[in-house]
DNA sequence: AACGAGCCGTACCGTACGTTACGGTTCGGC
DNA sequence: GCCGAACCGTAACGTACGGTACGGCTCGTT
């Protein structure tokens, strides 16, 4: 279980040129990796290092910022689950798929969730759960209720969201991520994307779609 | 699509106690991340730093090497397609997706993981390549003759054994790997193992089994 | 016994980078 | 126009760590 991030919603005190020195910390942590420098990030963003240092601390706290920032704006697209055929349950789930795949391909995902995996061995875990929270458990957030939308419209069959979510995310996700994030070149195209969300849609309702008399085909 | 690992038949010329360093190595790896030092290497194996820098050339060539050795010597189980009935074939896929389980929620498995993720970006991702060989891609050389074997039984259906098997992967595995390579704490018991190879096993069933008639239930 | 290879322990060097300090410049408020 | 705050650019500091050098020890070979 994670615990639950200090504080969701940042974005708060930041300003607008502070927002452009971590967009440029973003661009350089995408390019560069973990191994940036503070003089690097400085010159991207042409500001002074003691301008970074008295708005972020330290080279922690900027990386921190920086995923916040970046994280934080990166929100799959939520649909409401009103309607309630099975046309449109489908049609939710494949956007979700699609929207979380084409996620988790982005360079500044890559990036991001490189740098967290990182940092997460060696104490203060901070990136790890940030980037989670915003990630896996904002998609958990988002499509949970679609799917009890799903179950209470007898389209869908299951006992536990939680399960059936971890489910979907599997039949989505597969091997995608850690071999994007080990390096392994792994082009997705729009229409790979597509075909793969279609195809994760349909075991997922294959396998908790409600039996609705015995289906032939 | 990845790159032929160099060799993968390593722990070739590796003296004993070249191999005692490597696990001093790998035990400094688990406990301190990718910032260990090779003071500490040497401190911890009882060698010379001089030592360390004429058997693995500089500090990529350790930590490569230590992957190397560890990764080649976790092997999840292979099991022969030869008793082909359907008892035989989940009760295979069920020692799979455990022994996968096992593996990825070890503390070696995962500190080689982050190892090779923060390594990933920055050039030579060797690391990257012999965990992913190592990994994911073994276990895929070890399921897919059994899901041929399945297949040729009649008791599968599928059409691209690689595509069977990624679903089957993303079945196991759902969550796990990247929720613990980002810190979340996820203790995976036993039992709970058990329950989710089964579990896993059957979605699996359910997708590609033959069907063998009406179904009920 | 002599000797040399291999290795341990340690001291040392060079450098990269995090962090701090400081002079110069812009700019809003009075 | 003047003042102070904020900030830029850069120089400087301290240190941790990768990599090297070297003296001494062990041990196998002759």
């Amino acid at each position: 279980m994670l615990h639950s991030v200090p504080d969701i919603d940042n974005s708060e005190a930041l300003t607008e040129r502070q927002q452009a020195v971590l967009d440029a910390a973003l661009r350089l942590l995408v390019e560069e990796g973990d191994n940036l420098t503070m003089t690097a990030v400085a010159r991207r963003a042409s500001c002074s290092k003691e301008t970074l240092y008295k708005w972020f601390g330290d080279r922690d706290g900027l990386l921190t910022a920086t995923v916040q920032w970046q994280a934080s704006k990166v929100r799959v697209a939520s649909v409401d689950g009103k309607g309630l055929d099975l046309a449109s349950l489908t049609a939710s789930l494949e956007r979700f798929a699609s929207d979380w795949l084409k996620v988790i391909s982005s360079d500044t995902s890559i990036a991001l969730n490189r740098v967290a995996v990182s940092h997460a061995g060696s104490g203060k875990d901070n990136l790890g759960a940030v980037v989670l929270e915003n990630g896996r458990f904002a998609l958990a957030k988002r499509l949970k209720p679609v799917l009890e939308a799903g179950r209470k419209a007898g389209l869908l069959e299951f006992t536990d969201a939680e399960a059936a979510f971890r489910t979907f995310f599997g039949l989505v996700g597969r091997d995608v991520q850690i071999r994007l994030l080990l390096g392994d070149r792994l082009e997705l195209t729009e229409a790979a994307i597509g075909g793969d969300a279609i195809r994760a849609t349909q075991q997922f309702l294959a396998l908790f779609g409600a039996k609705t008399g015995p289906q032939g085909l």
